[in-house]
DNA sequence: TAGATTGTTAATCGATTAACAATC
DNA sequence: TAGATTGTTAATCGATTAACAATC
């Protein structure tokens, strides 16, 4: 009984240490890229007029194992009803709450091109639990208006600028060739997540997050797999 | 011996039975995924003037394993030398080829706001193997103009133009209301593969191969590792 | 040659899937 | 109640990592 790998757990929760962030750290990440999928599938779901749901449905509509949807629910801390299911709501909820999605985040963006504004645009971008509050960017074309209600100023401001307002969340949309340097002014600022659309690898330290949003990482997926079905049928 | 599980693909290698398409489902999806990691970072080290390559530094300067390195390339069918490693434009080539991004596919674009500009502009985006001949949107004063040479045309001409000019791949950057409607006309247009940018699961035949590029899943990861590593320093 | 690297086989690790008791 | 669903433990599967002979 006291080998079992859980009992300093157990042991800190009777004794109410706080272990969230041990707790926090369990989910594998397959699991974490699910959980907005399923969010925006329950939120479809809702519109239809449905409160309660099974992962028996979820799992034949999202194409996934019953047995998977009902352990990525259970990350986020929902219990469910025997025989019943789910309150969609209260999933609703208790997914949006483990994303940390109800709190928003402020968040910088360098790179006013046409990705950027895609993501200022971005319908509800509000509902990531992110809030671009300024823009950056080097064309004096671009300085000082507003898009959007969003002010874009020059990137020299932006590590003063971020340090002065505790962000930490940053969004590089530049070229490739200034990535680099953009992260590098980011992380002087402060910043201490990085969501980076530039194809191009960042050097920066170990305790920084960078998050690569690739779009030839998605790319390769689609033309290999059409490759091979095209091959297929020959 | 004769029990070997790769017993009959030996035997058809043999007798050049055409096996390509077995050999071709093979790669596991991680695999595949990185492999425009590598390419990206193979060809900022050929502007360094570098030649030849190792495993060993890829991993270092990419923070994976050698191993699986070697493994991921091996599957390109590159063949390195030992104690030097691989060729640089040899691997690089490799890679290209193997993703079949060395040939051109069209490709159609529906939805001609900021994110469908964002793509069509993309850096060198024929890099990647796709070539944007036409976009499509339903907003009036977008139609019958051109954009970077590509006209934009009505939606409802999509499906036929689609069959006529033998496109494979359709491109979804309509907001998540219409996304499914679109899946559908491009679908009846021939179209076999779908990168889809619109936040909607689609529900289509289960042989079109579909690739969601979406940006919710990326954001769970990063806002969750945030959250995560903020409260570590509580 | 000695040291470094490749390529491959075996061991490990972790995620997915299966089995099943508990429950409404 | 009977049937369906949850939650959990065990088995399976597949990817990653370790070990090591072959090689330049």
């Amino acid at each position: 009984m006291t080998s079992s790998p859980h009992f300093h757990i157990l042991i800190e929760k009777i004794f109410s240490i706080n272990v969230t962030a041990e707790e926090l750290k369990s989910i594998p990440e397959p699991s974490l890229r699910r959980l907005p999928v399923y969010l925006q599938y329950l939120q479809n779901a809702r519109e239809t007029g449905k409160t309660e749901i099974s992962t028996t449905l979820i799992a034949r509509d999202l194409r996934l194992d019953p047995t998977q949807v009902r352990k990525d629910l259970a990350y986020t801390g929902i219990i469910g009803k025997p025989k019943i299911g789910y309150n969609i709501d209260i999933l609703i909820n208790s997914i949006e709450d483990y994303l940390n999605w109800n709190n928003l985040s402020d968040a910088f963006l360098a790179g006013a091109g046409n990705l950027g504004l895609a993501l200022l645009g971005f319908e509800q971008f509000t509902k990531y639990g992110i809030k671009i509050v300024a823009l950056f960017d080097n064309d004096g074309r671009k300085i000082d208006r507003e898009v959007k209600g969003v002010p874009v100023l020059p990137v020299e401001k932006m590590a003063s600028l971020a340090k002065r307002m505790h962000i930490h969340i940053g969004i590089i949309t530049v070229p490739a060739s200034s990535a680099q340097s953009v992260a590098e002014q980011m992380v002087a600022g402060g910043i201490k997540a990085i969501w980076n659309f530039a194809p191009k690898m960042l050097k920066l330290p170990e305790e920084i997050i960078v998050e690569n949003a690739q779009f030839a990482t998605s790319l390769a997926v689609l033309t290999r797999k059409l490759a091979e079905s095209l091959k297929m049928v020959e």
